[in-house]
DNA sequence: AAAGACATGTAAGCCGTTACATGATTAA
DNA sequence: TTAATCATGTAACGGCTTACATGTCTTT
């Protein structure tokens, strides 16, 4: 079998249309400042490169999400900024109420510790310390965030960032756990 | 600036490709089988549909890293068994010490809870015990695999899974704390 | 009667990345 | 002098998903 959709309501991928219709919430932004936010704000969970940015804003122009305002500069190119329309806030909120796309991440590390038995066990330990030094900065960049703006943000938020946080603090054990063993093998 | 690469060594996503080849380490396999691994095994961090495997396979015969066995049926199309050549397994290898892929992973309740102020306290409240119910069968299926297969796993397979369950634990701690606070507000 | 396992493939189209193209200003 | 920040865009190409195309056999 494994066909006939006809009428289900298919799920989609998050595009980074939703989260630019999000983020244009609360203020005009410009593509480059889209760029930094997606960097700064929201980069444990999603980002995208220039090359997907402005072309996607050209279309969420076109197709009446946002406008544009065109700001001469001296020396530099003209700066757009994009505000959101009500068709754009009206597409966002469709984008809220459908149904949420299932998880299904793929994860180079745990791929390669799944084979990890070709790669003999120098090398593993050499993977996991550095996927473990990997994570503990970043868990440290994202209580960071936590304690900058843990006044600032929304309930939700709040969640968000804590599942951010709490996932990769258990992360963090299991790898220095699984280390200590592959090391205690090895003697 | 952003620009000059030159003679960086680029960092390649894992591909489909990349998950067969390792797969195919244990035995032959037939795509319709590897579909089946994929979802039974992999699940917790890859996936791909029979439209990027079996295209796949057939890239991959012609890359010579695989060699194809048909096997007649009756009433049913001609099963393919794909075996690992020398050159593949040489492939392989080439792919587990390239450079680790950085973690961005694109999730989409992530999002949703991020603009969830845009949302409404009752379908936050949805979202979140629907996630909750999803991350407590989730983690009760990777507990399974567990009890079941831990014997049969080798120490890297174990801390990948092991990952996979912490965290996911972690996560529920948070989803249950903050779907408590959420309700809290609302009376 | 329906659902699920078995079994393979193609075509259209989306979404994304990298590299290319261009350059001034400012701080270390 | 090197790197970072500011600022916008295009072109080539890759990889993946969905839908299409086509069934039989077995279990519930």
């Amino acid at each position: 079998m494994e066909h006939l959709p006809i009428f289900s309501e298919v799920v989609r991928r998050v595009t980074s249309m939703d989260v630019i219709l999000g983020l244009l919430h609360q203020r005009p932004y410009t593509g480059y400042e889209i760029k930094h936010a997606f960097q700064h704000q929201f980069s444990y969970f999603f980002d995208a490169s220039f090359g997907t940015i402005y072309p996607t804003l050209g279309k969420m122009e076109k197709l009446g999400y946002i406008t544009k305002e065109s700001i001469p500069q001296d020396n530099r190119p003209v700066k757009h900024l994009y505000s959101l329309t009500d068709e754009g806030r009206k597409q966002f909120r469709e984008y809220l109420v459908s149904p949420l796309e299932p998880e299904s991440f793929r994860c180079d590390f745990l791929v390669r510790l799944t084979f990890g038995e070709h790669l003999g066990t120098d090398a593993l330990i050499r993977l996991v310390e550095e996927n473990l030094n990997g994570s503990r900065a970043y868990l440290a960049e994202l209580e960071g965030k936590w304690t900058k703006f843990c006044d600032r943000m929304s309930p939700s938020q709040e969640i968000a960032i804590r599942i951010g946080i709490e996932s990769n603090k258990a992360r963090v054990k299991v790898l220095e756990e699984g280390l200590a063993k592959l090391k205690g093998k090895g003697l």
